[in-house]
DNA sequence: TGAATTTATGGAAGCGCTTCCAAAATTCCC
DNA sequence: GGGAATTTTGGAAGCGCTTCCATAAATTCA
């Protein structure tokens, strides 16, 4: 039917291990036979059987990703980022969507242990410790996004490099009352965000008060969430005339929330309250909230290559790469445009 | 090393090929060995190799689906149906995002006819004709999934529906100038949105005026871009008092660059001029766009529902499944809003 | 009850490759 | 030039399964 490696070997008078030694890229091959193999090859058209491949070599070509199933902008940007890794080295992706936090484990047990894959990409989620070390005793290269764990390579941007910069920010525009408004502080971006803040605001002098802080204790996405922005927005105003005048948002979900609670109260921001949110999602570009940017795509191809790397050389140690975020200051923060920044009334879906 | 088929027969004391009867279902199997043989298989924690079982049985349990790698919402929000259905089938989904239209073959040929692949799932793009048959050729079962061609299964929202709820609606809000913004009328749901835009208006006995419908010519994404809806919008100001009030346009994106134009005209909308979009994006929930919806979870887990009757039957002819959208109404067409729905300026990413 | 069916079972062959070992070809060195 | 060292080559074994055929066990029927 379709052809094979033994094919190959005939019409080019060669052995079949030297014909699989010439796509391995074997060195003991002679320039000759090599050349001779490959034209006959491509004559015929060959590519070796990847499910063969993989059963005979203990290995194959592809890496599972498990990401959260949020349909949010970054992810797919990340995953652009994968992709076009590891296109350029002839992998495949496969995909598995996790709704809900807790088939996670159940999830990577099905899959990895089966289907021969070169390892595993995982995004966002936290893994508890005993997993982790259950995981890190099955060997498989693994490389985290998003989320940091001792004893894996990570990459993450440097969340609190991005909490300093958001509230420098607003400290530079002028503002003395600068409060945060955080996710779950259980989540690690969260803890992070938040000691950039205090950074900034010990740096300028300025008093760190608790109840300019709000944190969330939510559970579903660890706080990241539209309603989490809304409920704490609203503690905030309670506190009345003496609540921050400028706010910055762990996420740009958040943000949103936040701004849904200032439009109910008839507040505007920024003239009433400034925001800087986290993440840079495709929402904030056209609501203009300022917010502070992850390398998204770059996060994903990064994240391929230390995965390859860690396939040459599973001893060394895990790597932390951390990526400097941006600040991207849009009218949420920026008292100087006369457009007011709203959401229409209804937007409550 | 990892428990094989092997390992189950010797202790359930059968042969390898009643323990792989056994997991592919065959019927002839007495229900005591069968038992016996899931017993084992389960005490030594037992699943067979998918890459043996793809070697052997020149299949695999995977499909591999083609999306554009435009990170929007539609596509996640398919993709969780696609994913949801495929875990119950216990399949995997391998990703391939594809960046440019001219990418698609290429791709195709490089992936499909290598790895034993169940079959192609292929989002949102147009395949030319010549290669259509060549692929049909082929055999794979493949399903589309928002785009239509005779010679495959395809999934799509009933597009002249939608069109024509989205122009009913703003009639029956009372406007007798409706104007149809369009993408590019190259794609197929551009025209038949068009198609249900005229019938809603015939049926209001409404004239339609060649100068109150407006197309892209523009290439990229068949003109379902924020850029051609403000382009258009701007031809349609053009008409000055003659232009319409309401304006149903080809997709949300596009509307959301009407907004803009409208915004930087100093019109308002929907006082203005009333706007349908068409897709129920994320963005039109928060910017309270009223649109078209397409249930795009339900698309994607249909999509693996018939690529599974597919791979059971590969002779019945091509099916073409619609799904009805249904018109989501919010502020953009609903006069009844006192406020104001607005990009704040600069709002130009 | 015994032959004729039908159903259940064992295991060899084969899927297309990698890898290893032994053997052949080439190169090196005195 | 000839033996040792090195490079190149061929192909058997094996990866873990499915499938098929032959055989064994159970069932049916007269």
């Amino acid at each position: 039917m379709s052809v094979t490696i033994y094919d190959i070997a005939r019409k080019a008078r060669v052995g079949i291990g030297t014909v699989s030694r010439v796509f391995n890229n074997h060195p003991n091959v002679s320039e000759r036979t090599r050349k001779r193999v490959l034209a006959v090859s491509r004559r015929l058209n060959y590519r070796p059987h990847p499910v063969a491949r993989a059963l005979a070599g203990q290995r194959s070509n592809s890496i599972l990703a498990f990401i959260p199933f949020f349909p949010t902008h970054f992810f797919s940007e990340v995953l652009q980022g994968v992709q076009s890794r590891l296109s350029e080295l002839d992998w495949e992706l496969i995909l598995y969507g996790i709704n809900h936090p807790d088939q996670l484990e159940s999830s990577i047990q099905r899959h990895s242990l089966r289907s021969h894959m070169n390892g595993i990409l995982l995004f966002s989620m936290r893994m508890n410790d005993k997993y982790a070390k259950h995981l890190v005793s099955l060997k498989p290269p693994l490389v985290l996004v998003d989320v940091y764990h001792p004893l894996f390579d990570s990459i993450t941007v440097n969340n609190r490099r991005g909490g300093y910069l958001a509230t420098q920010h607003l400290i530079a525009s002028g503002h003395r009352r600068v409060g945060f408004l955080n996710a779950n502080p259980q989540s690690t971006p969260a803890r992070e965000r938040l000691k950039g803040y205090k950074d900034a605001m010990k740096e300028a002098g300025l008093e760190i008060r608790s109840e300019w802080i709000r944190q969330s204790s939510s559970k579903e996405l660890d706080g990241f969430t539209r309603e989490t922005g809304t409920h704490l927005m609203k503690e905030f105003l309670t506190l009345g005339t003496k609540r921050p005048t400028a706010l910055f948002v762990a996420s740009d979900i958040q943000a949103i929330g936040a701004l849904q609670a200032l439009e109910e109260s008839g507040l505007r921001c920024p003239d009433d309250m400034a925001l800087v949110g986290f993440d840079d999602i495709e929402l904030s570009r056209y609501l203009n909230i300022s917010t502070v940017r992850q390398p998204m795509f770059q996060m994903g191809a990064l994240a391929v290559d230390i995965f390859h790397r860690r396939l040459m050389d599973r001893k060394s140690p895990p790597t932390h790469t951390q990526f400097v975020p941006e600040l991207v200051v849009r009218n949420s923060s920026n008292g100087r445009s006369q457009t007011p920044l709203i959401l229409a009334a209804g937007a409550k879906p």
